[in-house]
DNA sequence: GCTTGACCTCAAGTTGACTTGAATTCGTAG
DNA sequence: CTACGAATTCAAGTCAACTTGAGGTCAAGC
């Protein structure tokens, strides 16, 4: 089974199908064909799909996500970029990771005020100290519509 | 030094006064008084926002964060919720991981299209064994504004 | 060969999260 | 006491990422 057509990628992937025509029209995916009108994917497509679904849950813009993979799903940045996008990752997984703890914390600690436990403020005290220059840098890259 | 004023905090926090403004409106946070007009804030505001950046960095939206820590910063939820949430986190680290994984990859294999490269498509296979019934629940209560 | 249902297009609407701008109000330095 | 600069309010604007709706089209089953 080759060929998918958009209600079947969209059962697949849990995506509406409104969703793969918008991700189409800004070039995020592209389709095989048609069945007449109805648009027919590739079964890559589904792998791009993922691919885009956890780039979104990585905090990344459409854009960005564009700018990772083309719309082939071939990576097409050059190493350094990637690399420091996993970097950004690392960052946000070690946030993540507070976070989840901080909350877990939370629902076991019997501290009847949190923001006095001690354990919680210094769980927090590492994030504080974040500065200000890290606003994620805004890509003004030709958008392709 | 108990007590900042909305410039101090925007300084501390990295974010411009108007968001500060903005979370205060919706009930995010609150401010500790005034001095004529300008808003003072107490420390642990701070902190709040910590917070409220990392959840937002978790993909939460700043309804869903508010849920979770009341506007005075005390997380408020039952146990079970905040574990749940938690659990949920899990998950996104997990993909976040992967993804950053698959980064480094592409950044270093030598394979001429990662889609045929067999190490690819084993990162991108656990992730796309996701089900359809996934999606966020919405969670509908009365928004506070 | 006609109906039907799922898909199509295109424009417009929606939501969340802010930002911007005009007109106004203070506290402080001179 | 006046001027200045920074903060204030409130309405309106913006941007990304979709969704919705009206009106049209097709291929497959009867």
């Amino acid at each position: 089974m080759k060929i998918l057509d958009i209600a079947d990628v969209a059962e697949r992937s849990g995506l509406p199908p409104s969703t793969l025509r918008y991700y189409e029209e800004i070039g995020l995916i592209d389709s095989a064909g048609r069945h007449g009108l109805r648009r027919q994917y590739g079964p890559e497509t589904l792998l791009q799909l993922s691919l885009i679904t956890m780039g979104k849950s990585a905090g990344f813009s459409l854009d960005e996500i564009a700018g990772m993979f083309g719309s082939d799903g071939q990576p097409d940045l050059p190493r350094d970029d990637l690399l420091t996008r996993a970097d950004q990752l690392d960052r946000q997984i070690r946030d993540l990771t507070l976070l989840r703890n901080a909350l877990r914390h939370v629902a076991e600690c019997p501290a009847p005020s949190h923001m006095e436990c001690p354990t919680f403020k210094r769980l927090l005290k590492v994030t504080t100290a974040r500065k200000k220059g890290d606003q994620r840098a805004r890509k003004k890259h030709p958008s392709k519509r």
